[in-house]
DNA sequence: TTGAGAAATACAATCGATTGCATTTCAATA
DNA sequence: TATTGAAATGCAATCGATTGTATTTCTCAA
């Protein structure tokens, strides 16, 4: 049961660890044909390197922290999968926890990790998180840190975010354009950088328009299925809005379904969009419009700077910041048959 | 940038990394000062222990491997954080691979885990796999493993299954009953077992009514959203079914809107059905008739079989089979309007 | 004051691999 | 044959924590 060892190898051809150890990495110093014996014995007794016992020698660690909020949502499931994509092949492998949305949890995480002595950690922040003392930890503790997604920005540190901004601006403009104006809009909370900027950006785009968003037609929580069902209700009852819009796409399901349920037609009487495109998007009746991410992108492009700084770790070099792009994704439920 | 290690705590108190070790786990041999005075300095100094030491020394890896097809597949993120939530709190972090449904980088993974020493494996194999060497491997050297969803029966492992065949054989029923008798059968690679009981337990839910499945009206291919509404042109060429059945999702979503863009009526002209109640089975028009996996169940069944064999590893136990019951959720897309 | 025994702490080996330096081996040259 | 230097291998420390076995310190009773 016990693990074969270099120093079972050595034992068996009458050899030192180091000469095994040696030979194994085609050291120059040991002959070919030692080193041809030693590989040979290897393959023989089943021997596999104890990575545990390296990383603890050479004071490298060959696996990436990586936490996030939820697995199984479709955007970080996605994001993971990017990740993976890149370090995997770069001989790092990935520990995974899920914060749970919980910020106490999500200190847990960091100190799990960081106990586990890994190369750099990704992170992508609870909505209950709301300051930065347990991310400084990392760094100062000398261990890369890259945030993706949901950043906080008062703290050194590389991330990769999409341009909610944009996306937000571009989906107000598409909808003015169409013919839409007295708008609601549903929010998740607006200290997380992007809710904030996917809010800012709608309505830089709708003052552009001289379009106002009433301050009484904003509803913030949490931008669930649930949540989207509910608030269509509480709107209902004021002055009727020609389109929902909403920072997450499962809330605008929830807003469309009851749309469709109380009778209103989508979006000849009422509009609805979201944000992420999520698969179901473009599957329910009718296709919700709604801005792509490109999670995978956002997860490799994050793998590709935390193999940088984890390569580059001595010099310290200036935080870096990647923008991938959005796309907006204009279908059914926000144009009208002219 | 060096981290804190319990000789620092000891030069600082004039003691041994001996007495910090158990003053920090509380031996009963250290008095209450020193234990003290040791957890105020270890605190002071900001000191972690590190795991990858006390794993090498300890013997007892903190870490447990998992292996999936695909992690940004909705069954198998929900899995994952099934998996996860009964780890952690145990104190084991989860390190994460995706086979990419690739035979080959499955092998790959398992020699990386091993080498991690992980204290187990969990694994979905991909559906390239139609060998247990590699899985062999990994009890032979003692470590625990557990497999799920798809699994291979030719070697001695706890698993953690759904009652496939008994999902599928209340869907044959439930068509049947609902006045269906001609069908079209969309199956995966029929050497994965969870195609093949899907399979059975359909055509024994049709045999007890008598009603026949017509060879050349099964397809099989990877149950892609693009193959299921390919497999449509080539069905209604042929006597025309009355119900397509696929025995995933995606595909089953596919044959749905092939067939609205036919300009056939779901499920007056025809009924479909599909396999694991993805999310948005429930929110296309009609909602399709699916069966529930339960896979956060699944995830979390398996991980306690993992912990179970990890803590009782000297004895060899037999190998466990957990099934978790599927339920039948029927949707629009196969019941007619009376 | 001394000795016994308990209480508290120190010593040293260990886990498996790596690596600077020392030592041995061997072939080629003087 | 002795010498030299390169080639090949061995020795021993190290990474950080744990743990069986000393050893020291202390307390209390005689």
């Amino acid at each position: 049961m016990k693990q074969v060892t270099i120093h079972d190898i050595a034992r068996r051809l009458n050899l030192t660890a180091s000469t095994v150890s040696r030979a194994l990495h085609n050291h120059p110093r040991i002959s070919k044909k030692t080193r041809e014996l030693v590989k040979k014995t290897a393959e023989e007794l089943n021997y596999r390197p104890n990575s545990i016992a390296t990383s603890l020698r050479t004071g490298k660690a060959n696996s990436i922290g990586l936490i996030v909020p939820k697995i199984n949502r479709f955007f970080f499931a996605d994001t993971i999968s990017g990740i993976e994509s890149v370090t995997s092949p770069a001989g790092y492998s990935l520990i995974i926890c899920q914060s749970n949305e919980n910020y106490r949890k999500e200190v847990e995480n960091i100190k799990t990790l960081m106990r586990s002595r890994v190369a750099g950690i990704i992170i992508s922040i609870s909505n209950e998180t709301v300051s930065s003392g347990h991310l400084k930890v990392i760094s100062e503790n000398g261990i890369p840190l890259v945030q993706f997604d949901r950043v906080r920005t008062d703290l050194r540190s590389s991330m990769v975010v999409n341009t909610n901004y944009r996306g937000s601006y571009e989906l107000a403009r598409h909808l003015v354009e169409e013919g839409f104006h007295r708008f609601a809009y549903l929010t998740g909370p607006l200290h997380l950088n992007i809710y904030k900027e996917r809010y800012e950006g709608f309505r830089q785009g709708l003052k552009e328009y001289a379009v106002d968003l009433d301050p009484s037609m904003i509803c913030d929580g949490e931008l669930t299925y649930q949540f989207g069902f509910d608030s269509v209700g509480r709107l209902l009852k004021k002055d009727l809005p020609d389109a929902i819009v909403s920072a997450g796409d499962y809330a605008a399901l929830g807003v469309l379904f009851c749309l469709k349920q109380a009778g209103k037609r989508v979006p000849d009487d009422i509009a609805v969009a979201g944000y992420a495109n999520e698969q179901v998007t473009a599957f329910c009746d009718p296709a919700i419009t709604t801005v792509e991410q490109y999670a995978h992108r956002l997860g490799s492009n994050a793998a590709n700077l935390i193999l940088e700084e984890i390569a580059g770790k001595q010099q310290a070099k200036p935080a870096r910041t990647v923008e991938v792009n959005t796309h907006l994704i204009i279908r059914e439920s926000t144009v009208r048959n002219k």
